[in-house]
DNA sequence: CGCACACGGCGTCAGGATCA
DNA sequence: TGATCCTGACGCCGTGTGCG
């Protein structure tokens, strides 16, 4: 885990900050991933922020496990289960392209950019605040306190222009179990919001400043090391030997099981999480529209002595 | 303090889905 | 068609909480 400190002062271009995570891998983040508060964000700001990985400064198998995890990302996409999962968040969000049965292989984006259907458009954080993903990756935060329609214009965060080769796209938002905001990348990673500065690594930079400071998780465990390939078959002659060939397969298959659920939960989790926020949002939604009904019907039909 | 209960996480198994 | 993956179900364990 390592924490990102926010670089630059928020105006002008875009800071860029570079981030090397345990794992050696390097992190480009473009641009600065900002909390407004209620009372300082008063007009519509837009604001770059990308969350790149750049494989080309990883030539060890780490950057491989990236694209890796990319290709399993389209692998399941492309199946039923997890693919109701996502167009069942983006159901009733018709600016949202749902997950296609079956694409061509020239169809299907370059691997290096992992792109998949936004889940769903609205979240809503451990602030208050409330993310919208609008179609072709604009990220709205809005504070739900502010004046206006529907509150949503107090800031907008968007994925401008074409990422660079690696670069992964913030995929969408939720609330974390701790209360920290959240921004889910493809490749099961996160970058969360800091609650204390000082949870940051030694090694890193200091937060400057008044900038909230994020860190880059990655949720997933790593294989357990000392996982020994199988013989060939045709190598092994004594029962013996065929016994612990046999062990080795179990062990192997538990392992993987084992990840493979710890994996699903996370999943399960995560998805939970959107549909909680999603209710918020909805609920908020509907009150706000049952409000602005009365007020309708008050101006439709005035009083008359 | 001890006990019962609820809750969440984990490991494992089984079976369906998918891939090669 | 076998291998692999995903996920529901089950049991176990640790932790927190309320109660006597």
């Amino acid at each position: 885990m390592v924490s990102v400190a926010g670089s630059g002062t928020g105006r002008g271009s875009p800071a860029v900050t570079l981030v090397q995570l345990p794992s050696g891998q390097t992190v480009h983040v473009r641009g600065v991933i900002q909390t407004p508060q209620p009372s300082v964000i008063q007009s519509p700001q837009i604001q770059t922020v990308q969350v790149a990985t750049i494989a080309e400064t990883d030539e060890s198998a780490e950057s491989e496990d990236v694209i890796d995890s990319h290709k399993r990302r389209e692998i399941l996409s492309r199946r039923p289960s997890y693919r109701k999962i996502l167009n069942e968040l983006s159901s009733d969000g018709p600016g949202v392209p749902k997950i296609e049965e079956e694409k061509s292989e020239e169809e299907r984006t370059p691997p290096h950019i992992a792109t998949m259907a936004v889940p769903t458009s609205i979240y809503q954080t451990s602030t208050g605040q409330y993310i919208a993903i609008a179609q072709g990756g604009t990220i709205q935060i809005s504070n739900p306190g502010s004046d206006g329609v529907q509150g949503l214009q107090a800031l907008t965060m968007t994925n401008s222009g074409a990422p660079p080769p690696g670069a992964t796209i913030v995929q969408y938002a939720a609330q974390s179990a701790d209360g920290t905001q959240q921004f889910f990348v493809p490749g099961s990673q996160v970058v969360v919001q800091d609650e204390e500065t000082e949870l940051a690594p030694s090694h890193m930079a200091a937060a400057t400043g008044d900038m909230p400071t994020y860190q880059i998780r990655a949720p997933t465990t790593a294989l357990p090391q000392g996982v020994v390939m199988a013989a060939s078959p045709g190598s092994l002659h004594s029962p013996q030997q065929l016994a612990e060939e046999a062990t080795r397969k179990r062990e192997l298959r538990l392992m993987k099981n084992r990840e493979a659920a710890k994996e699903c939960r996370r999943r399960k989790k995560e998805y939970v999480k959107c549909l909680e926020s999603r209710v918020a949002v909805l609920e908020v939604q509907n009150k706000k529209l049952i409000e602005e009904l009365e007020t309708l019907k008050d101006i439709c039909s005035p009083k008359t002595d």
